[in-house]
DNA sequence: CATGAATGAGACTTCATTCAT
DNA sequence: AATGAATGAAGTCTCATTCAT
């Protein structure tokens, strides 16, 4: 299959340029911020002519939700991945609070993208990176409900409200430490926010 | 005193149109947008020249914060109100919670400016709307430390966790309901997130 | 009635700064072609800024098109006049066909406007040119109802055809003059072409 | 010969995909306009990749000039063999007038790429186009010239101010129907205009 | 010969900000 | 103090053309 070789290579290679244009916008927006950030500038990160962006993308505004899309698409995988190795639902929801913190201060790159560049765009635009972020949404309800039908999540916790405090809470605390000196490490963070988070969605004791 | 007099006349004067101008800016950047949202379109709805915009902000991004500042001074000033107005912090806390996203629901122009349009901005200019920001956040702590100290809120709990919990899980709300259609009562959600949050901070019965 | 004076100067002033941008415009455009013409160097011909040529004009067309309207309705007012000063229709067509070529020949940037840089814009626009065009028209086709009238004019000519062959001929003159190298005078081809008009739109002799 | 039939194939095949490029590129032109019809969206048309324009034509404005002049190439083929068909200059002068409307009637692509497409260009293309335009501006001339001797054009007439009048009042006329909503029938102007050209050729009856 | 992905110069236009009145 | 006409820097995106395959 000469023609299928030669045409994977060809879609790889369109790939592979595709995702050095993504990173290079990444870090580019990251540094620089989304409006303070030239496409020319991204184009000369990414080693490519400022038309080529254009290849790839329709245009700015599009090319910040594919980062955004393809960034959060391996986060969701890894965690995806990493709640799959739990036995429980309660086990991954913890392991999935460090898991967001710990990945978050790794990549402070990505920290600074999710928390702030991806916030600057249109209200148009906004709805469009809502979608990707649904993906995480269900895994952490699924997370909810499967605690739910194993016990170590109280049954009359309304689902959605659950997600909304996980994620809220784990945003909230990304984007103070982002945007503080980020003199204080965020992983530490994590058990005390887990503790608050259990206590709000374990079953109560017995006869309480 | 004629002239403290007319001084103050000219600062009452002044007063009005800078809060005339700071509230033509709040509609404006919720209806267009901050950046698709030109400064003369805000000097027009505040019947005010182009230049004279200029007297009262030193630029753009400067109304921009003071329209935040204004208004979440507003909310932060109300909130105190509503928990002096509670015996005690655990009452407090859930008035606030309920407050929070209640006030927000009826006043859907600043729930969309607090939650998109004030995102907007670069990096440094977010770093000076955390300030006011702050006010808010030490009103929740100290109703956390508060029932701490009244025993309805676990002492062994960090205070700053806490708050990031509460503020990011209503934060959370709110926005989900702000880019959402809005077909849904965004005050009905509060029982359902303070039944979480009680949860979260309530000190565990007896031997637990 | 200062407040009228004073109205009346601002008009004034924008009408002056809106003259000298459509003068610069069609040197410039004349110079160098439309599409060649960069909108910064008619802000620069014209001393303003480049933004202030969009005070004026929606954009570069809008430009051209207001050109091509100025100038062309300067040539109809005058025109107008030349025919006005005649006694016969027949002395005023023959004194508009030497008109249009000496005007032309005397103003060869305008030329050059009229017959190249015109008919460079998109279809859309072309309509929009052709309107002014239809006064130039119009009075033509007044000339020679007025001539049948008047008996000089054959009464069983078609008068649109007339027009259409009374100002081809002199555009078509006028684009050969333009294009070419320009050695001969234009002027006097006055005599020959309207030697063939007035052949054409004169009533045959008697028996004929 | 085998190598000469060789080269003749070769040949034959490079005519082949220059004329479809040729076609392909008329259409296109007439469609959107030549400045709104990108080189990448004739070679579509014409089934080529868009670098093998460039192996048949110098650049964009080369392939207009080719277009123009193959196709005129054939106008003025046509007409020359219609010339021929007639006895006299005079009969022949009509037809040529009336073939002009009717061809350009039935080929309104055609129409609208002469009238309009074609003065798009920038002044210097402009003369280049002007080039293949003199052999029909000839075929006229040289028919004026016949006509004199035939005793059916008056022999004290300029010539090439009578081509300007023949080429000029057609080209206007179909000029104005191009640029009309084209509800009328352009054919049906030919005996209009012919009238009226045909009384500025004809020598004055008798003493006239 | 043919391809078509890549190039990169360059143009129009916007709009926050200024300053003469 | 207020005005609003003028400024001019700067950015996105297009598209004719090239050249490695």
């Amino acid at each position: 299959m000469p023609s299928t070789k030669n045409s994977d290579t060809v879609d790889n290679r369109r790939r592979e340029k595709y995702l050095a244009i993504v990173e290079a916008a990444l870090e580019a927006f990251a540094e620089h911020g989304y409006h303070d950030c030239q496409v020319s500038r991204i184009a000369r990160r990414a080693g490519v002519a400022d038309g080529t962006i254009y290849l790839y993308f329709a245009n700015k505004e599009a090319l910040l939700v594919s980062v955004f899309r393809e960034k959060l698409g391996l986060v969701t995988v890894a965690a995806r991945a990493l709640v799959d190795s739990r036995e429980t639902a309660w086990e991954a929801l913890e392991a999935l609070v460090r898991y967001h913190l710990d990945y978050l201060e790794r990549h402070p790159v990505l920290a600074n993208f999710f928390q702030i560049q991806t916030r600057q765009v249109s209200a148009g635009i906004r709805q469009e990176i809502a979608q990707p972020l649904k993906e995480y949404y269900r895994l952490i309800e699924s997370l909810v409900d499967r605690g739910k039908g194993e016990g170590s999540v109280a049954v009359d916790l309304d689902t959605r409200a659950a997600r909304e405090m996980i994620f809220g809470t784990l945003d909230e605390a990304v984007s103070c430490w982002v945007l503080s000196p980020r003199v204080y490490c965020l992983t530490d963070r994590a058990p005390l926010l887990w503790r608050l988070l259990s206590r709000a969605l374990a079953p109560r004791v017995q006869g309480a």
